[in-house]
DNA sequence: GCTCGATCCTAGCATCGCTAGACAATCGAG
DNA sequence: CTCGATTGTCTAGCGATGCTAGGATCGAGC
């Protein structure tokens, strides 16, 4: 039996490896450097290897993107419960959010803008998904104000972040300016 | 020089023989359809004609965004000029917005979500960029709010719409709920 | 009618994601 | 301890991608 277990820990090391691989890979390079052939040889294996983990490109992608939806939900509740009052709470979760899109730009495209065969507002959404938005809903949802769902609101405001993040980071909205607009946006959406 | 006239006249028309049939493509298909090969095709012309129109497959996407921007521009303006009072202006121009994308999704891509090679936010953007965004602002100015300036609120809620058309055109969000939502970011932003 | 430049196409390169089939290492039964 | 079966890995290759080199064709101008 421990010889099968060796393996078996062996094996889920390797995926380990794949992943982060891919990772850095990503953040170095970008997406389109994380090609299957290159991918391979920087884990010395050949490229089957890969298939018999991932099904595919694209589940490589989505382990990614669930390892970054744990890593931002922790960050979020770290910024959260830093801060003291719901205001500061939400600045600093927006802060947060920007700053972690803007830190792992490979990870965030692996989990909002690249297909990563993930399912979203679903059941069977992936339990790390479900908890990253969770982490905003738990601050945001104090400052939705009156008569408003909590749950809506989260989505709006989330979605005004991703905005900001994706357009900022395309070079479509001037860097500079980018805390003024998050300090715009707390000033009007949350109702503190 | 007629002669010489009616080959740019028919190269011209050529060009825009490509940029349709490839926007036409992406809206049937998705982009990753459209292949310099089957593009070639359905023009009934060699891949390499492609080649001397555009530096590559990035410039035929500019193309298509350009397009779309220009129509985009003109999609916001009449639905401004169509309401009445500021903050039934600024509704219909979020609802315009978020038509569009949901309607041209190939050409919302091309846009804002693909590299299509164009500049944003600087001085050598594309005329029809700049005028899609004056669009925008020229609704959206009035709404800000003492003391904002009219272009970062404008940015601020052009990104906010971004957000929703992404994430709900990529399943991110539930689609039922969309008008709410926009309910709710007018209310918050605009300040009538 | 001839020449020569512009125009277009055939063919091909390197690379991509993915897979079939050969080979080697390991395991379990006799 | 041996030997077939299973498991694991690799080499090689398929069809497709964006893009380009080089030859063929055509037509304008003398």
């Amino acid at each position: 039996m421990s010889v099968q277990e060796r393996k078996q820990r062996e094996r889920a090391e390797r995926e380990r490896l794949i992943v982060a691989t891919a990772r850095e890979l990503a953040e170095q390079q970008g997406w389109d450097a994380v090609t299957t052939r290159r991918l391979a040889e920087r884990i010395e294996y050949s490229q089957p290897v890969l298939y018999s983990h991932f099904r595919g490109k694209r589940e490589i992608i989505g382990a990614v993107a669930l390892e970054g939806a744990t890593e931002m939900a922790a960050a979020l509740r770290a910024a959260a419960s830093a801060a003291d009052g719901p205001r500061t709470r939400v600045t600093a979760l927006a802060r947060t959010y920007l700053d972690f899109a803007e830190r792992n730009p490979a990870v965030y495209d692996a989990l909002f803008q690249l297909d990563g065969g993930l399912a979203f507002a679903a059941e069977d959404t992936p339990e790390p998904l479900k908890d990253a938005f969770a982490a905003l809903l738990e601050s945001l949802g104090e400052v939705a104000g009156d008569g408003v769902h909590p749950g809506l609101f989260t989505e709006v405001f989330w979605a005004a972040l991703h905005g900001l993040a994706t357009l900022t980071r395309a070079g479509r909205l001037p860097p500079a300016e980018a805390e003024r607009r998050v300090e715009l946006l707390v000033d009007r959406l949350a109702m503190v």
